[in-house]
RNA sequence: GCCGCGUUCGUCUAGUGGCCUAGGACGCCUCCCUCUCACGGAGGAAAUCAUGGGUUCAAAUCCCAUACGCGGUACCA
């Protein structure tokens, strides 16, 4: 039975490399059948930030990576929270010392801290020089009856190397003398990363352990541990980093890393997903599908497709993406086009507009395009649907592209409404349309030097949905109203 | 510095010795649609496959060096 795991720790959001980690073991597990385990690695107490369990939960529920194993929801390996795990880091620990694979070191910071700084000034590799490995069992004995600070470090084997076949990376290895003697038991008794994602990756009878790149370097010493142990060492895998635009690993700095963020700015989950899983895998072969649902991922995934260097995460295409998946939601969710555009933006339009909503859906049908690409702005968009009056600026009016000036404006504003006063209503847009090229032919004129009048006299912008469409959605005597007051004021 | 990993259009990528005068997608440009913007449609520019050596009848694909980039180098994860 494969079973992956996603250990992120509680420091604040899920970052978007986390979330294609996530994703990845997630895939992994769902394409084998095995189970997908979620845990918290929150051993450093510094670092806990409130309500981020909380937070990671919800994100990886937003995004549809459900897990078979966690912290809210359980599981035979009970509890999946590493703070509550602390007593079986202890055991194993001291099981190490007992075997000889780790010992006890009293060294303070400051006594680190110059042998460091001398190692450096030689152009060493900064190691732990083993001061303490030189103790007696008396002496420690005596310091640790004293309570003297101090903390557990694994011992590297003298000389050989430790080596695996990566998943990704293939055969890698990494000589002993360059690997430090790292530290397993803080001194507050808590256990580091080190440590404690042993343990519970062989407690929790994790077969497969899919992680960053910036893991590789320590994998050696995982790999010790386990055969220190005794036990049976799972397989790695390493995937490539995710980058900034200038090619560093994805940070904060250069723009949002949070997949909160994208959450917010109305990204959807699906998109998310997509994008972020075609970073660093593609299926192969001659395929040129883009757009993947997360059922067709875990249909197509296989841990070998994935990429050994790093990808730049680049906006332009996710906006794409979500693009994409915008269109294709929208054209599957049930029911009638108003009704689902009026759902789409509901929540960002004042509610004062949705007094009227048979005036709101039609003017919703007007710019949905728009307003489907990005609802959050869907008020910006029907922003002069909704104006008492509409300011038009002479020089807005006049546009030497459409070879419109002010006379010609007022002809044709003039013309046009004449031709549209004999309407009953403004519900046929093809009439309308008819009526007006009517006009045109009659003035000698082009199409623009009388639609581009009409458009900043009915909205006073110069971006706007077709002039037949808002004639239709104002109504007869709004438009009508508009156009008298540009008139009025040229 | 040391250790490790990587390197195909600006970006994501296809490619596992001949099908590659290197394919697709995003972005960009042009044109079409057209009353504007957007949508949509059709084209185009864009990679001497990091560089230099090999191996081979044949290399983006195999080998070796070099360069560059990135990661690690904590009582962080």
């Amino acid at each position: 039975m494969i079973r992956t795991r996603f250990p992120p720790s509680p420091t604040g959001y899920l970052h978007v490399g986390g979330l294609r980690t996530a994703l990845y073991n997630y895939l992994f597990a769902r394409k084998n059948g095995g189970k997908f385990i979620f845990r918290v690695e929150d051993t450093d107490q510094k670092r806990a930030v409130a309500g981020a369990v909380e937070n990671l939960i919800e994100t990886l529920k937003w995004a549809s990576l459900t897990y078979d194993e966690g912290p809210d929801i359980g599981g035979p390996h009970a509890p999946y929270v590493q703070s509550e795990r602390t007593e079986l880091y202890q055991k194993y620990a001291q099981e190490l010392v007992k075997k000889g694979a780790a010992y006890h070191c009293f060294c303070t910071a400051e006594r680190l801290y110059e042998m460091r700084k001398n190692q450096e000034a030689k152009k060493m590799a900064p190691k732990y020089d083993r001061h303490c490995l030189r103790l007696s069992p008396a002496e420690i004995q005596e310091k640790l009856n004293q309570k003297i600070s101090s903390v557990i470090r694994q011992k590297i084997p003298e000389g050989g190397k430790t080596g695996w076949n990566d998943l990704v990376r293939g055969q890698v290895s990494f000589a002993h003398e360059t690997i430090d003697d790292q530290v397993l038991i803080k001194s507050d008794n808590f256990p580091t990363y080190h440590l404690a994602n042993v343990v519970d990756d062989h407690n929790m009878e994790i077969t497969h352990v899919i992680r960053g790149e910036e893991w590789l370097s320590s994998t050696p010493k995982h790999i010790l541990l386990y055969e220190a142990f005794g036990w049976k060492i799972p397989e790695f895998a390493h995937l490539p980093l995710l980058l900034n635009k200038d090619r560093s690993k994805l940070s904060k700095r250069q723009g949002d890393v949070a997949v909160e963020d994208y959450r917010k700015k109305g990204y959807l989950p699906e998109a998310m997903i997509n994008f972020v899983a075609l970073l660093g895998w593609h299926p192969g072969g001659d395929s040129t599908q883009e757009i993947f649902t997360l059922e067709e991922l875990v249909e197509k995934f296989s841990i070998e497709k994935v990429h050994k260097a790093g990808a730049v995460f680049d906006l332009e295409k996710l906006d794409w993406m979500n693009w994409q998946w915008r269109k294709r939601k929208f054209d599957e969710l049930p029911g009638e086009t108003p009704q689902k555009l009026f759902g789409l933006c509901e929540a960002f339009l004042p509610d004062e507009w949705k007094k009227d909503k048979e005036f709101l859906q039609r003017c919703l049908a007007t710019v949905q395009e728009k307003v489907l690409q990005e609802p959050q702005k869907a008020q910006e968009h029907l922003g002069f649907y909704f104006k008492n009056s509409v300011a038009v600026d002479p020089a807005l009016l006049a546009n030497p592209k459409m070879k419109v000036d002010l006379p010609t404006a007022k002809k044709s504003l003039e013309a046009a409404m004449k031709a549209l006063e004999s309407f009953e209503k403004f519900d046929d847009q093809e009439a309308l349309k008819a009526k007006l090229m009517e006009v045109v032919a009659q003035l000698g004129f082009k199409n623009g030097q009388v639609l581009w009048p009409m458009r900043v006299a009915l909205t006073g912008e110069a971006f706007s949905p077709g002039v037949f469409e808002v004639l239709w959605a104002l109504g007869k005597e709004m438009a009508l109203n508009r156009l008298k007051i540009a008139l009025k004021n040229l």
